[in-house]
DNA sequence: CTGGCAAGTGTTAGTCACTGATATATCATA
DNA sequence: TATGATATATCAGTGACTAACACTTGCCAG
């Protein structure tokens, strides 16, 4: 009797809405899944919500957990550290680089979109509402403002810029030499 | 009446023992300051055994400063966390250098030091009964070892190295020039 | 639609790093 | 020896994180 009830929650995230609707292959994301990512997501734009108003240290586990109705428990089998919550905008969109480096089916599209990211970190000028990537990135200076007040947020970013700069020597390799150095000098760049 | 009695013991540290003697402006190393440097060399030398013989996570803060018998809240007042304890070997000749530089009577020896110190790590052969910083740097291979275990650490390391490239970029600088390609080039290959 | 399986979550209890305040012991100095 | 400064101990507490167990809920047969 249940079953139409809870149209309106289904669609709430929005967040996967990109992919072009029409050839899902044999079955959308479950249920489940969708649960998943929806409070995965929520955690993630609370935390940083929470981290940017008043700050890394002061802002604990439980005020998070508690704005998303969780507990701190469930919020640690999402996000093995505190840091990793922190670090998550910036560490997902790395893991998908290196996704699709692995599953050979790699377009220039993704290189575009991190020639986008790259030049926001940058500090140059964007139009947030231009990229679909918007919600992620479009705040990224404030974002590096206050995890620069933090010694150990700052360790761990460090790390994981490393791991950007391989990553994306990867790709350069991959796409052979085709407008690579412009990409090169642009994160060098953004890392110094 | 006890200016020369502690000779012996002033001695002990043996790592400032480089400075050219003669000019000590009002009196040596108080006995306070004494006893503190060796609690302190306690510290780091109990934690760098027990952290090599049975792991950083695994060994309490409470296994060392029982072993130096003094109380974990001491210990915590000496080194502000359990990284900083764990990299106080790579950390002090770092600030050595810093303090070196400000205090403006720098002298081409400290590079020299360094310029030993990044050979070391990058893993060149050294004979260990060569040089006063024998019993901070003889074991860093094996330090490397153990830190690289937990990735927390390596994050804090990482960006200790940072440090020590700007550092050694300033010195540079301050060199003017001389034999500075040969230094530089070392330390890109060390971090690189 | 019903039962069981498995994944997700809550609950509880605990460890450990780390902080703060207060009190006491130890050293420096006059 | 008295006095102020500093180091340490003691006590109480927070917050990140772990582990074990029980419960709920989506999922997939039958």
């Amino acid at each position: 009797m249940a079953r139409d009830v809870d149209r309106s929650i289904t669609d709430a995230g929005g967040l996967t809405t990109i992919l072009p609707a029409g050839d899902e292959p044999p079955a959308g994301p479950t249920l489940r899944e969708r649960k998943k990512a929806k409070t995965r997501a929520a955690l993630v734009e609370v935390s940083q919500r929470l981290f940017a108003e008043r700050g890394y240290t002061v802002t604990t586990l439980e005020d998070i957990s508690a704005e998303v109705d969780i507990t701190t428990q469930t919020l640690l089998r999402y996000f093995d550290s505190k840091a990793q919550l922190a670090l998550a905008p910036m560490t997902a969109p790395l893991e998908e680089l290196e996704r699709s480096l692995d599953d050979a089916d790699r377009s220039v599209d993704t290189l575009s979109m991190w020639r986008l990211y790259v030049k926001i970190e940058a500090e140059e000028a964007v139009n947030p509402s231009e990229t679909t990537m918007a919600t992620y990135v479009a705040n990224l200076r404030a974002y590096r403002e206050w995890v620069d007040k933090d010694p150990a947020l700052v360790a761990s970013l460090s790390s994981v810029e490393r791991r950007l700069q391989e990553v994306l020597a990867t790709a350069m390799a991959q796409d052979a030499g085709v407008e690579s150095d412009d990409l090169h000098s642009t994160l060098v760049a953004a890392l110094l």
